[in-house]
DNA sequence: AACGATACGGAACGATGTTCCGTTTATCAA
DNA sequence: TTGATAAACGGAACATCGTTCCGTATCGTT
């Protein structure tokens, strides 16, 4: 699924040397800045960072959003993959959902900002929202359906909802030491428990 | 708590009658342009819809955030004042806080954005932040202390913690049907309660 | 070495919150 | 009624964003 390798050599031009360069240089950048000043740090400042001017950032990544997507691909990836492993390896289902959230909600609170871009109605970030909900919503809903059929959780909600809402819960978490976003991530988990 | 009545006849200066009404007319139709297009409608908007200049609308109001306070205060207000009411009549202490924080649901979810601005990242909306914190979070504080001394709520958390995660959840609830706020508050405030 | 496609840099644009200042107007004393 | 003066006004101008555009530089190939 990568972009294009030097293998795969099909009818495709390969990419120019210099720019496959500065994709990655600023790749790196980016991560470096959104760690400094979170992911809403101005394009310019990534732009001085890596060196490069604010066109060649806007013809690797269309828009800002497309840049973050590509900063924290793995992570996002490597949070998807957990969920199928976790719920083989989870005490019960509802066990599973609960240490996958956590693994979330671990990813979401150390990246800066980051929660506040799972909101839908931030301008620009269409593509980002669109992207964390199609790769974990998936993921998500296989773990809350296993909970819901072995009746360890109330079945009114969406796994769109428990995405949304655990998101919301780590808004602005960093930063402000008064609020605990895994607790109360804990405290919702908990919610959603049915008793018995 | 009136900024400047008819009455009071104290040695400060009374305000220009221009200035007044100028004033009245902005909160208006600042709150027109609030329910037509959200909390972060741009300043130019709401100066055009109230037929004044950009430097009438900051003279009265030194920030964006200033003037949103201004508009929704009596709501606050009202919230805040509802709330040993609710304590008072309600059957236990946990049944008054659950009735409050659907009343500060249905608050935030009705204003379009409004949600939004007690995360405290946002720049700029220190005051608002402040403003709503210092006269929700006591009455909040009241109802939490009296279900945790009654036993009915663990006991782990803060009502700094309730405040903004209820707030949080509310973020981004308007204009989408996949997702139902006051549904998801109802599973926090489930799992706030303690097992017996 | 020369050439064409590709990529680059950064000026420029449109939107936004906010500041500033020359102009207008309300108020009040003469 | 009429000036004088302080208060208030309007909107141009500034700084900061994301984003677009295009003349120029560079890479890869012949």
């Amino acid at each position: 699924m990568g972009d294009n390798e030097a293998e795969a050599g099909g009818a495709v031009p390969s990419k120019r040397a210099d720019a496959r360069r500065n994709k990655e240089t600023l790749l790196d950048a980016a991560a470096k800045v959104f760690v400094a000043s979170g992911v809403d740090a101005p394009v310019r400042d990534i732009a001085r960072e890596a060196g490069v001017g604010l066109g060649t950032i806007y013809r690797h990544f269309p828009t800002r959003a497309d840049l973050v997507i590509a900063v924290y691909r793995h992570q996002v990836e490597a949070c998807a993959e957990a969920g199928p492993a976790l719920l083989a390896s989870g005490a019960t289902p509802y066990a599973a959902l609960r240490e996958w959230i956590n693994l979330f909600v671990d990813f979401l609170v150390t990246k800066h900002g980051l929660a506040a871009v799972l909101r839908s109605d931030t301008a620009g970030f269409e593509a980002l929202h669109g992207y964390f909900l199609d790769r974990l919503l998936p993921v998500c809903a296989e773990l809350f359906d296993a909970a819901v059929a072995a009746g360890e959780v109330r079945s009114d909600l969406t796994s769109y909802e428990i995405m949304r809402g655990v998101g919301n819960l780590c808004v602005g978490a960093e930063g402000d030491e008064r609020y605990d976003a895994l607790r109360l991530v804990d405290v919702f988990v908990a919610g959603m428990r049915l008793s018995r």
